[in-house]
DNA sequence: CGTTATCATGATAGCGCTATCAGCAAAGCA
DNA sequence: TGCTTTGCTGATAGCGCTATCATGATAACG
């Protein structure tokens, strides 16, 4: 009897003003503030100023979730990377982003640690939230992970690197990559090159640049060293691994870093053991940072066009949000050699 | 006559299973299966696998859509930075992510691009989409978004810089650490100190070290001019602000730069240029980054405990969320002097 | 002038989940 | 034995919005 059934009462959360309490101060149905603010042209400029007048009133916030609930639609875009100690990443994400929100889409970002078990989870909890679309840097994913992505039915986009995409795929051929900086050392004269890189079962696209310069180094008769790392890092490492490289191969003239973080590292350090590069100890990168420019010598490193393939990536999803056709599924940016005197 | 009014037609999205359907599956009502993956205690063995099963035979994706509004809880934290192009950014980020993500909250990052109405904007749907906490880098927030942080109801952390916070605060010093660096260079006997930094009105917490810095010169008598770059930049720029600086004040013998970019850039420069450091020139950066660590000689320069920062930062909201109390609403991090040998 | 298009707005019915309160069986207690 | 407590499950009623269809008013047309 005392319990009020019928009274709406305030079951939980604030006391937020909702899309009604706005359409009943601006003398409107629900539907008409809805429109007025998502599709401003359909509504009489009279009605809607009266709306957002209301709105501005009252402070009122649209939930977007239970937008989101009703239209099945979100303005979420996925964005799952490895890890964001590697600059690499933040590149790309920051060249996603910046497109992404030009266009009102927000970015939900999920960091893997490299584990695709954690990725799986991130692509279910991502597609709970009905984002609109996902992009994932690289194409390794385990069985479950890909059978979500092959039938979510939205946009995938994967980036970084080219191959047996699920959907749609813009990056740069990493084993050619490997391949065309073996050639530059050879070239350039270079017997005994040791390639170094930090966990590359996890870091498999850098794997995969080690695959390329054993494909040039083997036919060529030269050994093809490898020395790894068991974590990752930055300067700190390279300048150990340097040291690790010249001892495990005494007759080393040349080191290929699996990146420029590991290779200006080895170089500086090289400055302070009194080693000269390239003449005593050549040094090659991946990438192409800035960072790498900037020292003395210049490292000789590849430029990977990491602000392009975020840019095509976005506007590739983007169009097919917008229910244009794309362009091109497979998208490869490439990437150039930078020869520094480092080699 | 035709028109099936009752069967529950297909509105729209996908045909993917509902919780209700995996009900039905295992022979429960919705509302075990709900509590069955969210409370597992609550539902006994036999019945949570015969539930378990059927999501897994089903290939159920929950809805976290609905459910976030039918509990008006997200599991989101809102991250709003200025910029993505500056590592000290990233690091908040990645400890702040860390800490969150092994608690099951997702991360929404906001990009501001030093914009106050774009923050306000941001501020805006990340509460539209019920976000549990708002994190935000800085204390600046023009009046509307002040507002709604104040009146959110929600935990908000402001991190980066101490002072007036809307909430909770965890952050350094900047104009103490601007004062810091100045007296190291008095000490060390340098008398005529540029200051360097880019967009001192958007990267307003350089401007504070800069305020710190003028205060520890004016009353020794010195000059404290400004060289002020109207853009971001990293390294290149410091090398550009290198000569600036020395063709501007000719007298100058050090430079106190407001970040580690910067100062690094001008130090590699400077080797370019054929000037000692820092007997010709002496240099300092403020952050701490290791790149500065790395360079011969190595930087003088400010470290700021990011890592730390963003881990407080998320144990303090996350102990606001679990219920618990906050131990120190505000909460001064400090920061440490290295003396390198580049001053 | 009747007929059809167009415009502006509203009524209704969910979106897929969880909060809340109920119910009922088994266990604990005096 | 009757009573309360505990453990497990279910029925009901929304969360705050938008899709869909309907409506009345005005404009366009021959």
């Amino acid at each position: 009897m005392s319990k009020h059934r019928d009274a709406p009462r305030q079951r939980r959360g604030s006391a937020q003003p909702t899309l009604q309490r706005v359409a009943e101060a601006a003398g409107v149905s629900p539907i008409t503030v809805s429109r007025a603010l998502n599709n401003p042209e359909q509504v009489k400029e009279e009605t809607r100023n009266r709306v957002l007048d209301a709105v501005e009133r009252l402070g009122y916030v649209p939930n977007l979730v239970a937008g989101s609930l009703a239209s099945s639609r979100s303005r979420f875009i996925a964005v799952i990377v490895p890890s964001l100690a590697n600059a690499v990443f933040i590149e790309v994400i920051k060249s996603l982003q910046d497109t992404f929100e030009q266009q009102g889409y927000q970015i939900l970002l999920g960091n893997t640690d490299y584990d695709t078990d954690r990725e799986y989870q991130l692509v279910r909890t991502f597609l709970g939230w009905s984002c609109s679309a996902l992009v994932t840097a690289g194409l390794r994913h385990n069985e479950a992970c890909r059978h979500l992505l092959a039938n979510c039915e939205k946009p995938v986009m994967e980036v970084m690197e080219l191959g047996d995409a699920v959907d749609l795929n813009v990056g740069l051929d990493h084993r050619e990559a490997g391949r065309c900086m073996a050639r530059h050392l050879l070239e350039r004269g270079y017997r005994s090159i040791v390639y170094v890189g930090a966990c590359l079962d996890r870091d498999y696209r850098a794997g995969l640049r080690y695959s390329g310069h054993r494909e040039v180094l083997e036919p060529a008769g030269r050994d093809t060293p490898l020395v790894e790392l068991p974590t990752f890092g930055g300067l700190e490492a390279g300048a150990g691994a340097l040291e690790r490289a010249l001892a495990e191969y005494p007759g080393t003239d040349a080191i290929h870093f699996a990146n420029d973080d590991l290779a200006t590292g080895a170089l500086l350090h090289a400055h302070r053991l009194g080693k000269r590069v390239p003449e005593d100890i050549a040094i090659a990168g991946f990438n192409g940072l800035p960072l790498g420019q900037h020292v003395t010598p210049r490292l000789t490193t590849i430029l990977s066009p990491r602000e392009t393939m975020g840019r095509l990536a976005a506007e590739q999803v983007l169009r097919r949000l917008e229910g244009k056709g794309v362009t091109r599924r497979r998208q490869d940016v490439g990437f150039t050699l930078v020869a520094g005197e480092s080699s």
